[in-house]
DNA sequence: ATCCATCGGTGACAAGATCACTGAACCGGC
DNA sequence: GCCGGTTCAGTGATCTTGTCACCGATGGAT
């Protein structure tokens, strides 16, 4: 049970010795859905390596309204926190476990050790961070430039997977976009009438596929 | 004349033996206004640590609308291309020189070994990290909730800096808040109908600062 | 002086945001 | 089952912002 590390690729490639350090120090823990990860006033304890489930990162503003900054996937990790854990410096967004998660807590000196002694650690840290951070460009282009209705279809069809069913609410919507319910409402209530959707309180559901992702293919960004 | 080290508080922290690696393989660079520092097909060759100057970051959406994502200050380093440095990755974003720049540029080679051998480098560059991505989140919840009118207000004495002159087109300002060109015209017509700026081609001119600063003190963000 | 690129102004209209409600759907407890 | 509270969704009115299509002004450069 210690080959949680091979699910990491970035990993595989660690020298025996940084590789045995790093599984005899870190924990897999598991955490239930809808727990706060870290936030304002949680700062983050463990550099961690999602197993299964996904976290969703949002910023909160003061007027109490969200915006999804991005996800973390399962064999992905908590990266951007680490910069926040070394540097002590607190946090303005908040993670949230979507699902139960398992995952791998690597602490705080075990993460600096490892970047100290491994330059394939090292790497693997800097490549989760350039993901991150050329990802979060491309949300602030999106945002700035993008129109609702594409933004809309492609997150939908993100959310659904292969699934037909998204178990969303209007308001989740807004928060994944940066925009407000009632434009969401307005918005799905045009995709309904195309019947490419259809909705009951809670969820959307995919009736149209094809369309949709010719409208999203249409409309990029 | 090795002493530009003094000038990041962060590294004044360093062993002597670190220290002096880092002075030994850093040279002392300059660079003219408007030159494109890194961008797609430019990869960033150093990490720089700006001695005199201001970068620009912006991102280039592909219609080549602009929108500016932070700026580097003299005594900021430009970290955040460390991880594409290290990591391969290509930006998607471009720095630019603002003005004519002096920069330490630390080459790959010696940014890994002090990220090995020194933890007060790494928290130096983890605190730079920090800072940036917590900036980022702030602009992406501006970019996302904030009004134009607050957003240019705000903008402008930031500009402007304790000048009341600032050298900036409406398109220069339609980049920095991520908007179209014809909203700043026409906020800035606004700003001038309240007598708070008066405008030239490329220019403005800050005539009544303190109700300016009302303003962005009543609309924050 | 003339040419030319850049810059700024404007009207009309579309899209999105905000406000103020309303009713519907769901979830507990009784 | 029924009730009551809460969350969710729908809608009209209105304001702000974005887009499109233009035109004229400005300030070099030759």
């Amino acid at each position: 049970m210690t080959e949680w590390i091979d699910r990491f690729p970035g990993l595989v490639a660690l020298h025996a010795p940084v590789r045995d350090r790093l599984v005899a120090s870190a924990r897999v823990i598991e955490v239930p859905a809808d727990t706060v990860i870290f936030g304002p006033g949680r700062p983050p304890e463990n550099l961690l390596l999602l197993l299964d489930g996904q976290v969703r990162v949002q910023q909160i503003a003061e007027n109490g309204r969200e915006i999804v900054l991005y996800r973390v996937h399962s064999g992905e990790s908590c990266v951007l926190t680490t910069a926040c854990l070394l540097a002590f410096e607190d946090y303005t967004a908040e993670g949230i476990a979507e699902t139960d998660l398992r995952a791998v807590a690597i602490p705080r000196a075990s993460f600096d050790e490892a970047m100290s002694t491994s330059p394939e650690f090292r790497r693997f840290v800097f490549a989760a961070y350039s993901k991150r951070i050329t990802d979060l460009f491309l949300t602030v282009e999106e945002i700035a430039f993008g129109r609702v209705d594409s933004r809309l279809a492609h997150k939908l069809l993100e959310l659904a997977g292969d699934r037909a069913v998204v178990p969303v609410t209007h308001g989740n919507l807004a928060a994944e976009l940066g925009t407000a319910r009632e434009v969401i409402s307005r918005q799905m209530a045009e995709f309904q009438r195309r019947l490419w959707v259809e909705q009951k309180r809670g969820q959307v559901t995919i009736i149209d596929r094809p369309a949709l992702e010719a409208f999203a293919r249409a409309n990029p960004i």
